[in-house]
RNA sequence: GGCCCGGUGGUCAAGCGGCUAAGACACCGCCCUUUCACGGCGGUAACACGAGUUCGAUUCUCGUCCGGGUCACCA
């Protein structure tokens, strides 16, 4: 039987149901016809329901690497490890996609759903596409069944091992079923032994690949020698068949990744071109690292250590979805920050990303960095856009927050305004769990009277202040007046009313109006430092004014000697 | 262990043979100020190490060290 023969019979031992070749499938998906420059970019993740932080971060450089170059990112799911399948993998991942605003041109959208002209974008529907290939690749000679069973396989590893083999892997003198006779194959497969479908790589150690990462530049490696599994016993592909089939026939220009996948650059380059494929540009991307609290060593944020891993957290933390977009942004892509700068009223799609200014080596991820960048998000934000951002997060987050916050959504409105229409608006609040606290004194459903004075302050001055101030104060006052009313108290109470003068001769006072304004405060809202009193109060109203004053003064006056 | 990637202040980062080595976050100080924050101004703090190439190396080359990745019928 010569070679032809060989590999024909072969093929059709080994796939007997398979009727298409790979030119049918090139028909199928023809070229996109996208202009010259357009990249095709997709997100790969495998199903494990839930996104990684790391996956937000590649999943944006493909949207953003798709959109500057008018061309299409894809979203496909790579399903192909039974092992570690769980029912609905997928809904987590769209679902934190659409959390953070990340939309794919096409592929999966959800469990069961997708768009666009190449799918199905799900590998385990494929599984008669990478047959065809595969059996192409039998019929060529490049590929061949292999019957090891994993105690086999364990052999070799543990032999490579105690040899101190430089290459480890199926290859060479340790790949038994490489020359396997026809006989002999049918044989097994007639006994109904289970057999995988591993490359016949042709390529040698001595020889070099290079490649040119969009990233990181050039990059030299010594060839694929191992004879890699194709496909698994089960006949579905291991992911490396998958990535060459599917980016072939999905016409993916840059397969954006992480780095841990440099290293079998050259098993991938190899299979495109034994499928007579062509090799897309790659672009390895930096990993997403963290401080371990425990070692002190930087490594790979893991889902089990750290719940900042997924996705999930930001949300449930109630960061504003631009805030991670925006940070990621900025650890993503140098010049950023300084575009930001330039364009701060601008949607950060609308940024000019471009993958070669990414940096190559990994990150810490920062939460402090964040929480900056998220305060200033929400700083910008009008009161009715927080109002209805907090609302959102709190409905099913925090029920007596949204309770508290809808019951009269003016007032609301007003509590959220106070310092934010303005020109220099606060930046108090990172993330929505912190508004509960923050406003607390605004709501009796959170109010707790907790009257601390500062050390510099007796009781019986803060009576006496409370007690007068009940007397004197006015809704009806504008903001000056309102001042002036407080400062005109200073002088009869020993404090000072000119801060100037204070200054000056300390000694001559008991405070200055800081400290009288600080009392109020203390009074009203169990705080030392609120935002600006006037509206506070103005929101607050005549009643619950006089109420906590009262109380104030109730209470101070039980701490002196003989109250 | 083999192969590969990376190494500028605490963190993220500009830099592409000659600079007092940007900027942001964090930290500290001052100013502003009804407190706090905001804002403004200023400050502490870095080219992992050793050779070489060069008139000159953070930038180029090599070595060392350190960190990371990868060597599965996981992706």
């Amino acid at each position: 039987m010569d070679n032809t023969d060989f590999n024909g019979k072969l093929a059709q031992l080994l796939f007997p149901d398979i009727d298409k070749t790979p030119d049918y499938y090139e028909k199928l998906y023809p070229d996109r016809g996208l202009p010259e420059g357009a990249r095709v970019t997709r997100f790969a993740p495998s199903p494990t329901g839930y996104l990684h932080i790391g996956g937000l971060f590649g999943a944006l450089v493909d949207v953003l690497t798709a959109k500057v170059s008018g061309g299409v990112s894809y979203l496909r799911i790579e399903d192909t490890d039974k092992k570690r399948e769980i029912e609905d993998g997928v809904s987590g991942i769209t679902d934190g996609m659409k959390a953070f605003g990340v939309e794919f041109d096409e592929g999966v959208t959800g469990f069961g759903t997708e768009k666009g002209n190449y799918g199905p974008y799900t590998q385990s529907k494929r599984v008669e596409i990478y047959q065809t290939v595969a059996k192409s690749l039998v019929e060529k000679g490049l590929a061949y069944p292999c019957f090891c069973s994993a105690d086999e396989l364990d052999q070799i590893r543990s032999e490579q091992e105690k040899e101190g083999a430089a290459i480890r892997g199926y290859f060479g003198k340790w790949a038994k079923c490489r020359n396997l006779t026809y006989d002999e194959i049918e044989k097994k497969i007639k006994n109904g032994e289970s057999w995988v479908l591993r490359f016949r790589s042709d390529g040698s150690e001595e020889r070099r690949v290079f490649f040119d990462d969009v990233i990181r530049g050039k990059i030299e490696m010594p060839e694929n020698i191992i004879d890699e599994v194709l496909l698994k016993s089960d006949g579905i592909p291991t992911y490396h068949f998958a990535h060459v089939c599917d980016d072939h026939f999905m016409h993916t220009t840059h397969v954006i990744r992480g780095e841990e996948w440099i290293s079998s650059v050259p098993k991938h380059i190899a299979l495109f071109k034994a499928c007579g494929f062509r090799v897309p540009k790659y672009a390895h991307t930096p990993q997403v690292m963290k401080i371990d609290e425990e070692t002190g060593d930087k490594r790979k944020l893991s889902k089990r250590k750290d719940p900042e891993a997924a996705v999930e957290y930001f949300i449930t933390e109630g960061y504003p979805k631009e805030a991670l977009i925006e940070y990621l942004l900025t650890v993503i892509s140098s010049g950023f920050e300084d575009w930001r700068r330039a364009n701060p009223a601008v949607s950060a799609e609308d940024y000019p990303f471009n993958l070669k200014k990414m940096s190559s080596s990994g990150c810490l991820f920062d939460i402090m960095k964040l929480r900056d960048v998220s305060k200033k998000i929400i700083s910008t934000m009008t009161a009715d856009e927080v109002y209805s951002r907090i609302t959102g997060w709190a409905e099913t987050r925090d029920p007596d927050l949204y309770s508290a916050f809808t019951s009269d959504k003016e007032r609301t409105v007003a509590i959220l305004n106070i310092d934010r229409d303005v020109p220099k608006p606060r930046k108090d609040i990172a993330k929505w769990n912190e508004v509960k606290d923050y406003y607390s004194y605004m709501f009796r459903e959170f109010y707790t009277n907790d009257l601390v004075l500062p050390e510099n302050i007796s009781p019986a001055d803060a009576v006496e202040i409370v007690s007068e101030y009940a007397g004197v104060f006015s809704l009806e006052d504008d903001k000056e007046t309102w001042f002036n009313r407080i400062k005109g108290m200073c002088d009869s109470l020993g404090f000072a009313s000119d801060n100037k003068e204070y200054k000056q001769n300390p000694d001559k006072y008991k405070g200055n109006v800081s400290d009288v304004v600080t009392v109020i405060r203390i009074a009203l809202t169990s705080r030392a430092q609120t935002p600006d009193l006037y509206p506070i109060m103005t929101i607050l109203g005549c009643d619950e004014i006089k109420s906590r004053l009262e109380y104030a003064a109730s209470f101070w006056k039980g701490m002196l000697p003989n109250g």
